[in-house]
DNA sequence: ATTTTTATACTGACTGGTCAAACTAATAAT
DNA sequence: ATTATTAGTTTGACCAGTCAGTATAAAAAT
């Protein structure tokens, strides 16, 4: 139960998963990269399935709480809306890859995609909650939350995706800043 | 070169392909679904991804096509990203599958994914280009428009996406007026 | 006549998962 | 102290299935 062996699996396995996606990352690189034999993957994990969702979610749990975080004090609404934008732009910025793993994978009916999109579901849940009390103190306009926590969540992720991909060298902090201001402000100039 | 069968050939395609995503899907599949044989997607197409890349390209087209003419005539910028919003969910509610396969293939470094990507470019584009346009009116606050079009993209694919996907009984046109207004005006209500 | 299609069988690379054997270290028995 | 026992862990060769792509020879279609 050597839990140095545990943490290279999981890095092995977050490299692998992450540069190939689900079904092209295959049990023998990862056994590879965390120089482990690849019986020892089965002797822990029952699956390529469950070794990958222990992965997801590990991930999002810290993501989570990243984001409980910076919220801890702030009280207005936008505010923390605010912080959930920054928060998820930092992380993909600085996981580039598992982003896009996560951004690819939610979205299927196997039965791993389900388990993984609950565990994005809760903190779409968090999201949610915030809105709905925005609302509720008419800090902001009524709406379905849970389509305004869904485009929040899907805006970042695609736009700082995109920007990664497309190589250009940008400021994070100036990313993070008009993406809020798309959500919090209107980008019209007069309305 | 018999029309029919190439328009089997991509139904069949476009159903394995959106519902087993690009990996799973399988070439006995596409051929078993366009009452073809497997030769034959052979002999018209070099190779699977050929054939994946080949459907691509003729459903962006469309897609792409299907929103300039939602703009012909349209003046003002906020009122054509008003109408990229609404074409956009509108072809997310009528392909659910293909968009969740655009979303999650889009990101990729594979060859195949790199093409896929140049054609969904064009698209955002498209949209960058009306947005330059809308700043340079004094209609639209500058802004990093690559990063807004990514945005504008990202938020009304990924809304849709998790709407379908949660399986909820939505109107069509309520979620499009909400995408428009989080989008266009504030989501603040005193700003 | 030439191109296209079909049905079937085949190849060969790949990969998730298995399993019997081997290793390790702590504890019990002598 | 030395040996035996036990339980948990690790190994890597191996298996069985899958699938893109090929081959072929006959039949349709143009």
């Amino acid at each position: 139960m050597s839990d140095q062996k545990e943490e290279a699996i999981f890095l092995a396995a977050l490299e692998v998963f992450s540069a190939k996606g689900f079904d092209r990352a295959t049990m023998d690189e990862i056994a590879l990269k965390a120089e482990v034999a690849k019986g020892t993957l089965f002797y822990r994990y029952k699956s390529k399935d469950e070794l990958f969702l222990s992965l997801i979610r590990r991930a999002i749990d810290r993501f989570f709480a990243d984001a409980r975080n910076a919220m801890a004090g702030v009280d207005h609404a936008a505010d923390k809306i605010a912080k959930a934008i920054q928060v998820q732009t930092e992380l993909s910025f600085q996981y580039p890859e598992f982003a896009k793993l996560l951004l690819s994978d939610v979205w299927g009916k196997l039965n791993r995609q389900q388990q993984f999109r609950g565990c994005l579901e809760l903190y779409l849940q968090f999201l949610r909650t915030i809105i709905e009390e925005g609302i509720l103190r008419g800090e902001l306009k009524p709406t379905d939350s849970t389509l305004l926590a869904a485009s929040i969540f899907g805006m970042t992720a695609a736009a700082t995706l995109h920007l990664l991909v497309s190589e250009k060298r940008v400021e994070l902090a100036e990313t993070i800043k008009e993406l809020q201001q798309y959500c919090l402000n209107s980008i019209l100039l007069h309305h």
